[in-house]
DNA sequence: GTCTATACACCGATAGAC
DNA sequence: GTCTATCGGTGTATAGAC
């Protein structure tokens, strides 16, 4: 007998405590930043002493890679309802992959930082954490290619316009709403650039009935 | 005698020992990386101990203070020589401009940090120190502006198309050039949209005699 | 004035008792 | 599995030597 019913229960004891750990460890990174992380409050948040995490995770350092892991997989799961109810027009549809990340990445500044930037001294995700990740990007650059057949060096582009924007949303105008007409101007720079045929304007905004 | 060749020189010797630890967090910062200094290290490479540090600075943060001073100023000192021989079309002139800042900023990627990102838990530059990238961020947009008449929400797509093609030369190509020529591609796909009128071929590169 | 010696509170991490 | 005790290292502060 490999697997005991016993060792089922306590297998699954261990993980809902890793969450546990890792809900608490969101829940401060969001309050005190990303950075600021230590295992003594993270401990104190699931009534542990500091050492203990050390049971459940092999270093803080693990903590950071299992939340980048957290963080891109959550992501990678939204995308089957994105894609399932994309705009037929292309250029619609472009505009609206663009914006369901930007939304992502603004909607939390640790969570951002922790995918997209390199704010914590030493940290590299693990193979298994990045994985998703990758997936993420191939998705990505599979359904704009599917929307527009572009080059690699113009979806980089694609990615560099999403990516400043976020940057400067988060510099600028954190928790606004100031970027989301610069970032659908942008969008429309690029899908000009590629040669998107523009989104006919009776489609452009749905009207209702009496709308002046 | 409000000031005595005595105390000039005294004030001189202070100068020089500020520089001194300046350079010396400078080196750190680029070997180690910038959230990695120490006072105890920078202290070591001017032969001090790291309390004494604080006979010049009032705290770490001020270093960094200083150091986000200079590296703004140093660009700003930069900004003379690049206006002085733009080229006279002005599609040819943005390309320098847009180049000229991605070269600065991918030139060094802890003073790129430093500048343009927040990876220091809880520094925020002060005023004096901020002053010269509120001026350099202010020459940019008279710059573009002369060169083409856009729009705001134009501009910061300019700034986030550069920064974003920073921050990915960082990630995935630092001490390389692969991103060069996706930053031309970039800057044509922003002249295009704002309207600005193409480079005659004849003057897109200078070609010497016999060359193919 | 400048620097050293010393100390403090905090950090991540480890050893070992229970 | 969780605890206490502790280690080396950090930024910071201050008393006092020169």
């Amino acid at each position: 007998m490999l697997v005991s019913p016993q060792r089922d229960r306590v297998a699954e004891r261990r993980e809902a405590t890793r969450l546990e750990i890792l809900d608490a460890a969101w829940a401060l990174a969001r309050s005190e930043g990303l950075t600021q992380l230590t295992l003594r409050d993270v401990a104190a948040a699931v009534g542990m002493r500091a050492p203990s995490l050390y049971t459940h995770f092999e270093s803080k350092m693990a903590i950071y890679d299992a939340m980048f892991g957290q963080a891109w997989g959550d992501y990678e799961q939204s995308l089957p309802e994105l894609d399932a109810d994309l705009p037929s027009d292309p250029r619609q549809a472009l505009h609206r992959v663009g914006r369901h990340f930007f939304d992502y990445a603004v909607a939390d500044l640790a969570r951002h930082q922790l995918m997209n930037q390199r704010v914590i001294p030493g940290f590299e995700p693990s193979p298994e954490a990045y994985a998703p990740s990758l997936r993420v990007f191939a998705h990505g650059r599979e359904v704009v290619g599917r929307l527009v057949d572009v080059s690699d060096e113009d979806f980089e582009v694609w990615i560099a316009i999403i990516g400043g924007l976020i940057n400067q949303h988060h510099a600028n105008d954190p928790g606004g709403s100031r970027y989301v007409p610069v970032l659908e101007r942008a969008v429309d720079m690029w899908a000009d650039a590629v040669g998107m045929p523009s989104t006919p304007p009776t489609a452009r905004r749905p009207r209702r009935k009496g709308t002046p």
